[in-house]
DNA sequence: AAATATAATAAACACTGTTTAGTAAACAAG
DNA sequence: CTTGTTTACTAAACAGTGTTTATTATATTT
């Protein structure tokens, strides 16, 4: 009876072409100038069609921040193999923040849009549980190499992630209009420096 | 002839009379609950009517959001009586989480939604810069007393802005469930005295 | 009193997410 | 091979959305 496991099959490449069309589209023109009707138009197939893969159009955007997520720890993985655990947490810091710039639509629907968490009944969020996790080990080897002191480790990595998400938050929508547009960017890339400075002499 | 200035005060009551109606639906119900129609049923006028005293529902948001400066402002005036600079820092930063968890539709409207930005066509932003003078203000007494290092007091303003907006952000949209519930609230409070210990001993 | 300018709206336009009812194809049973 | 049934799909509808246009009623000026 090979029969049943070929229609899973089959219902999962239906879902991969229908999340493949909704990624081209939202990651080209943005959330909220694409309709269920255009990705349907992108795949040829009728809108209701796509209400049978997916509830609806926020599980559409939850399954495109779980790809997010995929990139970003494929992303980070190279970074983990520096040694000096400081070093590697300011490159993870680094690392967040170029990301964000470079694919700030799946940022958004990863770190910002209330949207895609509106799918989980729960509270449990995987994704941010393991992207958490990665800072968490490093902020670990930090501590136990001396740089850091000996603080409750998930608070230590949520003041940081806080510091760098504020950071590319702010940038992201557009919040930086009071800093003079000259010396913007140097304004900001002293405030990056002095949040490392400040962790490395003051934790 | 007065005629044309009872005009001019009719129509600025006409845009407080729709402004006050947006204001009550928008921050009972969020944005996106919030239709124009809602707002036309709600002050009893026709929607089109609306349009003749605000360009779009965007530039109806941008008004808001400035209304959500004015609060803001209001809030932070007597804690700048403190004496102690860096107390005074640590109390503007509680009152900014203060506020968006008090303000959520508010907060967002002035700090993370991308709409209300949309209206203005160079990058001004008067509501943020007034804002983010009070904290430059601060963060200039605190290396005037000593407490801070002589660095660029923009820089270091932005550093701490983005730490306590960092913070404030995730936790309004849902980005802390890799958190145990249970001792969330404990590692949250670690973690904002963590970045005031942090600023106080580091910078 | 007639002509003009202003304020308000009903109705339309071009969309949106989502649901329902119905059709054509694929499969299982006799 | 023909039934009956399940599955996959879609056209059409529902109930909205922001915004514009053409029209009417009122207010002001000549």
């Amino acid at each position: 009876m090979g029969i049943t496991e070929r229609k899973e099959r089959e219902r999962e490449e239906m879902r991969k072409l229908i999340l493949d069309g909704a990624q081209k589209l939202f990651l080209a023109n943005g959330y909220d100038k694409v309709s269920i009707r255009n990705i349907a138009d992108e795949i040829e197939y009728s809108p209701a069609t796509i209400y049978l893969y997916y509830k609806d159009k926020n599980e559409l955007l939850y399954a495109l921040h779980q790809r997010g997520f995929v990139k970003m720890v494929q992303e980070f993985q190279p970074l983990l193999l520096l040694t000096d655990p400081f070093e590697k947490l300011v490159e993870m810091g680094r690392a967040y923040i170029r990301f964000a710039v470079e694919n700030p639509e799946l940022f958004d629907l990863m770190f910002i849009m209330m949207a895609p968490m509106d799918t989980l009944d729960k509270e449990d969020w995987m994704e941010g549980d393991q992207a958490f996790g990665l800072l968490t080990q490093v902020v670990q080897e930090c501590i136990d190499a001396g740089i850091f002191q000996k603080h409750n480790v998930q608070a230590t990595a949520m003041m940081i992630w806080s510091g760098i998400h504020g950071y590319t938050a702010l940038y992201l929508r557009k919040r930086l209009g009071m800093l003079p547009e000259c010396d913007r960017e140097s304004i900001m890339d002293d405030a990056f420096n002095l949040f490392c400075e400040t962790l490395r002499h003051g934790l």
